[in-house]
DNA sequence: ATGATTATCTAATGGTTGGTAGATATGGTT
DNA sequence: AACCATATCTACCAACCATTAGATAATCAT
């Protein structure tokens, strides 16, 4: 009993891993029947893997097997899509980046009772902080890999670090509507800064106890930031 | 050529490590000569070196090899100091834990302008603040620990999710001076949390380019947090 | 049906990891 | 000078890691 296993016959994996066996998917495997399915799912469905994992355990505390078993397929088995393990953030990294909004969708989508061709930053920030706060997972996983990213050698190091500057670039590219007298690039470069100090600061305050609401928190800081009496046309 | 060691040659080690040549330490270590030092002056080194990688690497991304490198020993040397991993996280908290200040210090020693007896909130955050930027390899290593203890398997996981409260009850037991008609639990729960929400934003953004200023940033976030016409008899 | 393509697997490799066992040498005490 | 306690070392281990090589089977086009 027991023998040493045949070429083609298939083995149940009997993991030691960090991941608790409850988080592993139920993909039973039925097994010795491959299932096969085609590149664009297996991506969706290791990308999907491979977010929760990793904005749970960071992307130095997980292994590729552990996304294996999760997306219920061996190690190399992953590998093949992903190329390395480096190529599985970038894989991560890209597919959130196409799959979210950024300031463009606002601006042209605009929200109610803001001038499409004028939009307000605080509205816009609202926006984020509605989309964020309906992501919690890919919130946390941003949260989780720009602290892990400290490190001189972590693969998204020179993206985090030139975040701030690649920021305000970007913002700076809209017409946003301000108040009287105020201007853009002399005036805002304050609040932006802040702005998003405040939304990394809630994010990391999210994953405590006891539990707050993004939106409520944000709202407390809004009214401080673009305080009423002079936003008061611009909100 | 390049015999089998014998059993009490001592070996330069050739490492392959994540870590940087140049980060290691230069304990040339002149071949075969054991240098013994106090238990007291090891955990010292020990714990220093463990604090200046894991703020860099984060604890999933150090080994014990590499602390042992940087402190001149072998790894079976420092696990004969800290037990296990683990051993070392430990060692490293409990050692920043007393070596730091606490707000019974503050309350103590005052600050310039504010009554021993009744200490003022935004006077204390001030204090911090500045004790926080002449630390920055601590500071960061606690912005490190605090969003890698996601993990549910950290091992620091429990004590920061239960910090906000730890933290709120901590500064309940002072007899903070207040601006006329405010109640303390009714009317400071919000500032307090929003105070530490701003700290670990800013920590954040204190590892980005360009960089700034720690206490300057912190003193925009005070004026709207602690805002001058009412808290100005208490800063 | 046949065959090409390729998704997926098993097996194996070289390296690192945290931890253990036991030898040795060092510094202080007698 | 002899000795003891222990700090430190070398050697070893089992587990895990990312990655490679090559076999196998599932799907698709013909």
């Amino acid at each position: 009993m027991n023998p040493a296993p045949r070429y083609h016959e298939y083995q149940t994996t009997g993991s030691t891993q960090a991941l608790k066996d409850s988080e592993k998917e139920p993909k039973e495997q039925t097994m010795a029947s491959r299932t096969r399915k085609s590149p664009e799912v297996r991506r969706a469905e290791i990308t999907q893997a491979a977010a929760h994992l990793i904005s749970q355990h960071g992307y130095n505390g997980i292994s590729l097997k552990d996304v294996a078993d999760m997306v219920g397929m061996s190690q190399p088995g992953v590998l093949h899509y992903v190329g390395s393990k480096e190529g599985l953030l970038s894989l991560l990294v890209t597919d959130i980046y196409d799959a979210n909004g950024t300031p463009e969708e606002f601006v042209q989508t605009g929200l109610p009772g803001s001038d499409p061709d004028h939009p307000h930053l605080p509205a816009y920030f609202d926006y984020l902080v509605a989309h964020n706060a309906g992501q919690p997972e890919l919130t946390q996983l941003y949260t989780v890999l720009e602290t892990e990213a400290i490190s001189t050698n972590h693969p998204l190091h020179d993206y985090f670090l030139r975040r701030p500057e690649e920021v305000w670039e970007h913002y700076s590219k809209f017409p946003w509507a301000l108040p009287d007298g105020m201007d853009w690039s002399r005036d805002m470069q304050d609040s932006v800064r802040m702005s998003v100090e405040v939304m990394d600061g809630i994010q990391i305050r999210l994953l405590r106890e006891p539990k707050i609401d993004y939106v409520q928190e944000w709202n407390l800081f809004k009214d401080l930031l673009f305080p009423l009496p002079l936003w008061d046309g611009c909100r």
